[in-house]
DNA sequence: TATTGTGAAGCGGTTCACAGCA
DNA sequence: TGCTGTGAACCGCTTCACAATA
C-alpha cells in the first residue's frame, strides 16, 4: 500500500498501539494478532491492519505481529526513533509541571531550554535548566538544535511566544495555552487542552441522564 | 435540526469555540458572524453553523451571534453550566500538577477528593486536600457527590483505580495513565495523553523533510 | 490453517449552495 | 441586504469480505 496521504486519526491510533504494545511486552507477550490487539485497543482489527499497511508490511500471515519488532516499526514510521530537542516557553504552573514530567525524556523528547519573559524568573533554575528571556531564542535555537516549541504561556502571550519560535526557525509547535495561534502554513501546530476531554465527559454524562 | 446523535468531533470543536469566543469577548467583541469565528478557529463556516444547529438556533440572520449569549448557550449544551465534582486517584507528579492547576475551578471542575494507595502519602495534604486510601472511595463518593474520576496513577495501577471508581458509582472517567482500561459501557471514558500530539508533530516534521 | 494485506462497499462527517429570515 | 439554518452532494475514513501467503 505505502500510501501518500495518511489520515490524522491513524497517527492518533498508532500512539495508542505503541502504548498497548509496550504494556503487552512488559507482560511477556512476544506475538500478537491484529484481532487481539484490536480488542485491547477497542478498535476494529481491519483498522489496525490498514493503519499499519500505510507504512509497510510488518506482519506475518498466519502468525501475527512480533510485538517488539512492531513497536520499533511504528516508532520508525512516526519518526520517534530518535531524540527531538524542545524549547519550552512560559515557566508557569503548566511549564514547571512539564519540566518535571520525566516521561518526556523516556519518550524521546528532550526539553533543552526554558524561556520566560518575566524578569523575576529569568536566571532562576528549574530541573537543571536556567530560565532565559525569549529574545534569546533566535541564537539558542541553532546552537542547541531546538526543533519543537512548547508553548505554556497565558493565552494572551501565546501568539508572541509563537512569533519567537517562528523567528527562531523552530519546525513544529505544541500549544498548551488556551488560545489559537497563527504561524506560517509549513509549521505544524498541535493544540493540547485536556479540558476538551472533561467537557466531553460532562456532555456524555449529561446526555445519558435524559 | 436538534439532532439525536452528535459527532464527537463537534464536541471537540465546541470547546475550541468557547476558547476563542472568551478571548473575543475579553477583546470587546459583542457580535460575531460564523464567517469570522470560522477564520479565528481555522474551520469552515458551515461547520460552525451546523455544529451549533445540533443544539438549537443561537444566531440572528443578517447579524450573526451575540458572543456572550453564544458562550452561555454552548456551555448549557455541553452541560458545563454547573460545577462537576471530581475524584483524583494517583497523587504522583501528574496528579499533583492537576491539583495545583487552578483552571479546574475556573472551568467548573472541582477536585473534591484525592486518593492514593501509597502508605507514605496517605494522610498528607496537597492544596488543602488530605490524601485518602482508594478503598474509601465507596463511602466518600456519595458523601461528597463525586461524579467524575480522574486517573493519574502509573499504567499498571490504572485498571485497579478504574475498578474503585466503578464500584463507587462514578459516572465518567478521564484517564491520564498511559494504559487502556475496561469499564462497563454506560460509563464514558476519555484518554488524555499529550504525547499523541508530540508524536503527531514529530511525524509531520519528518514528513515535510522528504 | 490461521492471519495478514487490500480492493470494494458502506457510512458518517464536511462542505456546498441556497432557501429562509431579521 | 447580509447572514443564518439546512437539505443535498461530496469526500474520506472505516468496515467488510476475501484473496494472498507464511
Amino acid at each position: 500500500m505505502k500510501s501518500e496521504h495518511i489520515p490524522k486519526a491513524t497517527i492518533g491510533r498508532l500512539a495508542v498501539y505503541i502504548q498497548v504494545l509496550e504494556n503487552l511486552l512488559r507482560d511477556g507477550n512476544e506475538v500478537i494478532s491484529s484481532e487481539k490487539l484490536a480488542r485491547a485497543c477497542s478498535v476494529n482489527s481491519s483498522q489496525i491492519r490498514k493503519d499499519l499497511a500505510y507504512f509497510g508490511e510488518f506482519g506475518v500471515r498466519g502468525v501475527g505481529y512480533y510485538v517488539q519488532e512492531l513497536i520499533t516499526s511504528i516508532k520508525q514510521s512516526l519518526g520517534i526513533d530518535r531524540v527531538w530537542k524542545c524549547a519550552l516557553i512560559g515557566v508557569g504552573n503548566m511549564g514547571i509541571a512539564l519540566l518535571r514530567h520525566h516521561d518526556f525524556e523516556r519518550r524521546g523528547f528532550h526539553i533543552a531550554a526554558a524561556f520566560d519573559c518575566d524578569p523575576d524568573k529569568i536566571g532562576r533554575e528549574f530541573e537543571d535548566l536556567e530560565i532565559v528571556c525569549p529574545t534569546h531564542l533566535v541564537e539558542q535555537a541553532p546552537e542547541l538544535g531546538l526543533e519543537i516549541g512548547i508553548i505554556t504561556t497565558p493565552p494572551d502571550r501565546a501568539q508572541r511566544a509563537a512569533n519567537h519560535l517562528v523567528d527562531a526557525n523552530i519546525r513544529g509547535i505544541i500549544n498548551f495555552a488556551p488560545a489559537r495561534i497563527n504561524v506560517p502554513p509549513h509549521i505544524p501546530v498541535e493544540y493540547v487542552d485536556f479540558f476538551d476531554h472533561l467537557y466531553s465527559i460532562a456532555f456524555q454524562i449529561t446526555l445519558g441522564n435524559d
